[in-house]
DNA sequence: ATCCATCCAGTAATGATTACTATTTAATAA
DNA sequence: TTATTAAATAGTAATCATTACTGGATGGAT
């Protein structure tokens, strides 16, 4: 869980980047943002749809379909969590990286000095100019890794 | 371009794979792995079912489609470029990362001490066993950023 | 309080991927 | 070589996430 006040920092921080953009800082969008501030499951479109239907009963998907593209658009939230077919959302943008368990698809963040301080190897910046890196450790969790270890339980 | 002689090679280890495994090594399966041997291109599926179609006019797009997940799935290939739409494939299972151009999904290999000798973060162990890491450089290919040079052109 | 460009809900459409089924084929042995 | 048969394929339908569309609703500037 993240603290509320680190929550509200972010939908503060999102109502300013509305103002210099001149888009409408519009409840659901709220609503949505503080759902996806509020966690630190990187959750997934369903999801998070969800959630927020307990408090917007009638929201559309396509609206969280929507903000979330607008939000990540603005560089408020990223979307992290490859090949996998449900694309799974972020609102942390310090640098950070995630560990993600190929079996359930828990994602868990890391930091990494090696990795921030990362030199592109030459063989690299030669085809182009690079702007980011994602970095992803995959392997299985410890919550898998104990349910694999049972052999009862069917 | 691959040589002859390593596309050759990756193809007759995976119809030994199939004797092993006991799964039929077919002409399709065959032809598939062999179009995907020889590019370093990183092809998505509709690109390897148009370029296989050209020597087995009626093979079908599910055809690809299963195949891939196959090869996949014997180690064979692996797939490559994440967030994205489309998934793309890779043949080289030798250890290396990759460079994606955000804007014309152009993918170039790359090798890396560095992430080869990466220390797994305690923080990241903490959260289970890590099988592999998933690296990828993302930014602007050469031709792209050529492109958005030239302001002459429309 | 009014006005209007922007936004939303509801729903249809799209596009990649997967599933289904009748027919064909690779592999094994007679 | 031919017969046998389980597995694979072609053709097509279905699924599932995501995106597009449209008439009605609303944020926010005045
Ligand atoms: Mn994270
Ligand atoms: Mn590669
Ligand atoms: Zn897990
Ligand atoms: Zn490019």
């Amino acid at each position: 869980m993240i603290s509320r006040d680190q929550t509200a920092k972010r939908v503060a921080a999102f109502q300013a980047v509305c103002r210099i953009h001149g888009v409408k800082a519009t409840h659901q969008r709220m609503e949505i943002l503080r759902e996806l501030a509020g966690t630190e499951e990187h959750p997934d479109v369903e999801t998070i749809y969800e959630r927020v239907r307990r408090r917007i009963p009638a929201i559309s998907l396509d609206t969280v379909y929507r903000t979330l593209r607008l939000l990540e658009e603005k560089g408020v939230i990223r979307r992290v969590g490859s090949i996998k077919d449900r694309t799974r959302f972020d609102a942390n943008t310090e640098r950070h990286h995630h560990f993600v368990c190929a079996q359930c698809g828990m994602i868990g963040d890391f930091t990494s000095d090696v990795l921030d301080r990362f030199p592109v190897p030459r063989e690299a910046a030669q085809m182009g100019s690079v702007d980011g890196v994602y970095v992803e450790l995959r392997g299985r969790c410890r919550k898998c890794q104990m349910e694999a270890k049972k052999p009862e339980k069917r």
